[in-house]
DNA sequence: TCCCATGTGTAGTTCAGCTATACATAGGGC
DNA sequence: GCCCTATGTATAGCTGAACTACACATGGGA
C-alpha cells in the first residue's frame, strides 16, 4: 500500500475508514492505526503524520470528540463518534457504495479479460 | 458528485476510469467526459479543467497516445491506450478491487445498521 | 544499556482535482 | 443578424489531504 495509486485511493476513503473503526467503541490513535492495518492484512498502514492530523481535523469538524487518559504511563487520547459523526459515517458509507458501483459499471467490460489474481 | 468527499474519491480512481473508457476503442476528450457522465447517471461529471490536464499527464506517462483530427470543423484529439496503458489498466483494476474489499471488511459491521438507500 | 514497540505531535512538500478563464465552431431560437 | 447553448480543447492559479521527516516520551525485552 505504498505506491501513488493507493495513496490517492486513501485520500477519498480515509475519513470513512477511521469513522467506521470508531463506530462501535472509543479508540485511541495507535489502536485505530493497528486495527486498520490488521483488517487490511497490512495493505493499509497509516503513517502517524497522516493519522493524527486527520483525527484533529475530524475533531475540529465535531465528528469525533476526545478525552485524555493519563492513568497509565502511556498517555492515550481516546476518541469517540459524536452524533454528527455517526450521521457522517452513514452518509459516507452510502456514497462509497454508490461510487463503487459506478466504477464497477465501467470496469465490467474489462473484468472478463482480467487474469485471476493470485 | 460535487462535494468534497466525492472530489477526493475521484482522486484515487480517475485514472482508472479514463483508462477503462479507452479500453475498447479510441475516444476524444469530450466523448470520454460524456461517457463517464452517462455511465454514472450524472453522478460523475468531470470538469474540463480536470480532464484535459489528466489526459496530458497520462500521455506524458506514455499510457495513452494522441492524434489530432482536423477533418471536420470541430478539432478533436483522439486518444488510445498504449501497451503500457493496457497493463496499467489491468493492474489498477486489480488494486481497485482489492482496496474495495478492504473497505468492505471495515464497513461490514456497519452495513446492517444502514437504512436502505432510496 | 540498547533497541523496539508504543504513543502523540508538528512543519513543510507534493500533487491532483478544482475554479476561472480563454478561444473557437455548429446549430437553433428570436 | 444576434444570442445562447452544446461542442471541443487548453492553461494558470488555488486548495487541501496524505506524505516525509522530525521531535519527544514511556515500557519491556534482549
Amino acid at each position: 500500500m505504498s505506491d501513488s495509486f493507493q495513496r490517492d485511493l486513501l485520500r477519498g476513503s480515509l475519513d470513512l475508514m477511521v469513522l467506521s473503526v470508531l463506530a462501535d467503541e472509543p479508540q485511541y490513535g495507535y489502536s485505530i492505526q493497528k486495527q486498520i492495518r490488521d483488517v487490511s492484512q497490512g495493505r493499509v498502514d497509516l503513517k502517524a503524520g497522516t493519522l493524527y492530523p486527520l483525527l484533529h481535523r475530524l475533531e475540529s469538524d465535531k465528528l469525533i470528540r476526545s478525552k485524555w487518559d493519563d492513568s497509565t504511563g502511556r498517555r492515550r487520547k481516546w476518541y469517540e463518534l459524536t452524533k454528527a459523526g455517526h450521521n457522517r459515517l452513514r452518509s459516507q458509507a452510502r456514497e462509497w457504495h454508490s461510487y463503487v458501483e459506478c466504477i464497477g459499471q465501467l470496469l465490467t467490460p474489462i473484468l472478463p479479460k482480467l487474469p485471476k489474481p493470485a
